[in-house]
DNA sequence: ATTAAAATTTAGATTAGCCTAAATTTTAGT
DNA sequence: ACTAAAATTTAGGCTAATCTAAATTTTAAT
């Protein structure tokens, strides 16, 4: 009934929805890499099953139901994701694609035992909540990019876009991860690069990946 | 290319070929629980695409493309069941029916993980051989079922079937496990129960139960 | 207020895997 | 060796998910 396919438009919908409220056809295309024409082929379909609204030519808002499975594949995909890091041991940058895969294929059994296995965590590897088993996701307010912040503030990351490996990669070698403290010491103009320092280490960073980086301000300067 | 589907079909195939050599259309069709027609379909597919032989009205062999491909399902399949009873610990009456779907969905990168942590295992729950990174599979030649086993006689428990979780819990309860050994004290006749003695304790074992375990006799009487 | 551009939907086709029913080929029993 | 039964294949159809091209509707710029 509920397809791989489906729950990928599902998932791909609610993130969408989460900023625009409603969602248009050919946003849904770009995320999923399809034509506009099946993109709303679909959306009849599962307005058929209700799991969304459909208005013709105004977009889609989700049902509760179909928000419950959106939210079910987020959380597979994320226990996922971390229990591949800590578990098995892969990198960071290798969990996202890996997750994408099995989101659609572990069951509620399997799942528990992930879940439990972890210590139940609250957030993934790249510091993305986990959504509960009822449903229930933190979150997060504070979603500043760090290339954004000014010069001489100290920020906590919160996340990072998980869609790049390599820069993700990049990320990992200068200790940028989730809770970690980051001083900008300065900043080039324009989309230059910015000057941070972790710990006690200093380093360039380029404006685009310092874009895929969301903090919270500290007080400190 | 290789779709789950194929993954399926060239696996039951190299199992039945296993004893047969030739194997027919409709035991293909049996096992998948699939139309004649839709097998003969899909044979002529796999014939184009060299994965096996077929000869019209004759039956199909696996070509070595067709048997390295089944080999490495099997090894997926058997590597992920051991994985979720040892690391997940799930029962081990359920871990076939969860391999039979993620069998196809694991990388290699993540399989060798499994390997690794599982500390290159030899043999699945059920005590199946699991084949190499590189297709070598050490096959059972003792493969005398216990309920072919003559009163008095000792045996080993090589494997059992893996198919019927209730039979796997009940041989759970019993004690019977892959390594286990097992001394027949009596049999009643025609399809009746065996009594068996696990350890110190005795347990009566009904035929069908017997006939899907798999044992090498010893010296023992 | 028009109208060109952009977004969306409709129309018509394709592919993978499945089905049933009918035709064909092989096998086995006399 | 013949023929009925069994096995297999062929023919024709279906559904899910995709595509391109054409038609329609909305949006935005003058």
């Amino acid at each position: 009934m509920i397809s791989p396919t489906i729950e990928d438009y599902l998932k791909t919908i609610y993130k969408l929805q989460r900023r625009r409220g409603r969602v248009n056809t050919s946003a849904i295309a770009e995320k999923l890499a399809l034509s506009d024409a099946t993109v709303t082929a679909m959306i009849k379909k599962l307005a058929r099953e209700k799991l969304l609204k459909h208005i013709s030519y105004h977009g889609v808002v989700l049902t509760e139901k179909g928000e419950k499975i959106a939210l079910r594949v987020i959380r597979r995909h994320r226990l996922v994701e971390l229990f591949l890091k800590e578990v098995l041991g892969l990198d960071w940058d290798k969990v996202h694609v890996e997750a994408e895969r099995l989101e659609h294929f572990i069951s509620d059994e399997i799942l528990d035992r992930i879940d439990h296995v972890l210590g139940y965590p609250k957030t993934d590897p790249h510091g993305d909540p986990i959504p509960t088993g009822e449903g229930k996701i933190e979150e997060v307010e504070e979603n500043r990019s760090l290339a954004d912040i000014e010069a001489g503030r100290t920020v906590i990351i919160n996340f990072v876009s998980d869609g790049d490996p390599k820069k993700l990669r990049f990320m990992a070698e200068l200790g940028l991860f989730p809770k970690v403290k980051v001083r900008i010491e300065d900043k080039s103009p324009f989309e230059g690069d910015l000057f941070i320092k972790v710990g006690s280490s200093e380093h360039r960073l380029p404006r685009d990946v310092a874009r895929s980086i969301y903090v919270t301000q500290t007080g400190e300067r």
